[in-house]
DNA sequence: ACGATGATGAAC
DNA sequence: TTCATCATCGTA
């Protein structure tokens, strides 16, 4: 059976979350209505108020405020001029963390996935759920389709040791084209 | 290798 | 109010 992932799925730790949303569905309505379904493959797990590679590392802010709420948010901001960037908020209230949606089947890079999903910040600290128009689908039943790699995080060097932190990770498919 | 391009947060 | 920085991407 599928479910949409709620609350009580995302109420923990981003390390332990961003690996079981490999092999999930982002799930997309459009405007026009239509809905579309894509396989993530690749996360990033960002983690508490110590990690010096989360925005939550400044504190409380405008920004990430939405990481120190409920779990099962969205966590979207711009970046470089140009890139709107897609988290999933995790962990309980007063605990920040979020998991960064890198890529989808088919689509590589965060700020591909983004664009090609037209999601922008104006979902940002919204529920994943049928009524912002973008959730999270799951098969319990069945077991992940490929094998996972975790490496470090990508661009976070300015992070000192928790730039080595294995928490990327990355779903490889077996016999898939790009 | 690097420029585009604008929000963010910290310093002044 | 200014400034460096940035969870990136396309072109070279």
């Amino acid at each position: 059976m599928r479910n949409i992932l709620g609350r009580s799925f995302f109420e923990r730790s981003a390390v332990e979350v961003a690996p079981e949303l490999l092999g999930a569905y982002l799930v997309r309505r459009l405007p026009d209505g239509t809905i579309t379904r894509h396989l993530i493959v690749e996360v990033e797990a960002y983690e508490g108020i110590e990690d010096r590679a989360s925005h939550a590392s400044r504190g409380r802010t405008p920004r990430t405020e939405v990481m120190f709420g409920p779990a099962g948010h969205w966590y979207v901001y711009f970046v470089y001029g140009m890139h709107e960037m897609l988290n999933i908020v995790t962990g309980p209230v007063n605990h920040p963390g979020a998991v960064l949606i890198r890529a989808v089947e088919g689509i590589n890079g965060p700020g591909r996935v983004t664009k090609k999903l037209c999601v922008t910040r104006d979902l940002n600290k919204n529920k994943a759920n049928r009524a912002s128009g973008l959730w999270i689908e799951k098969d319990f039943g069945s077991s992940v389709p490929g094998t996972i790699t975790q490496t470090s995080r990508i661009g976070v060097d300015y992070a000192r040791e928790w730039a080595q932190k294995p928490w990327r990770f990355v779903l490889d498919t077996k016999n898939k084209e790009t």
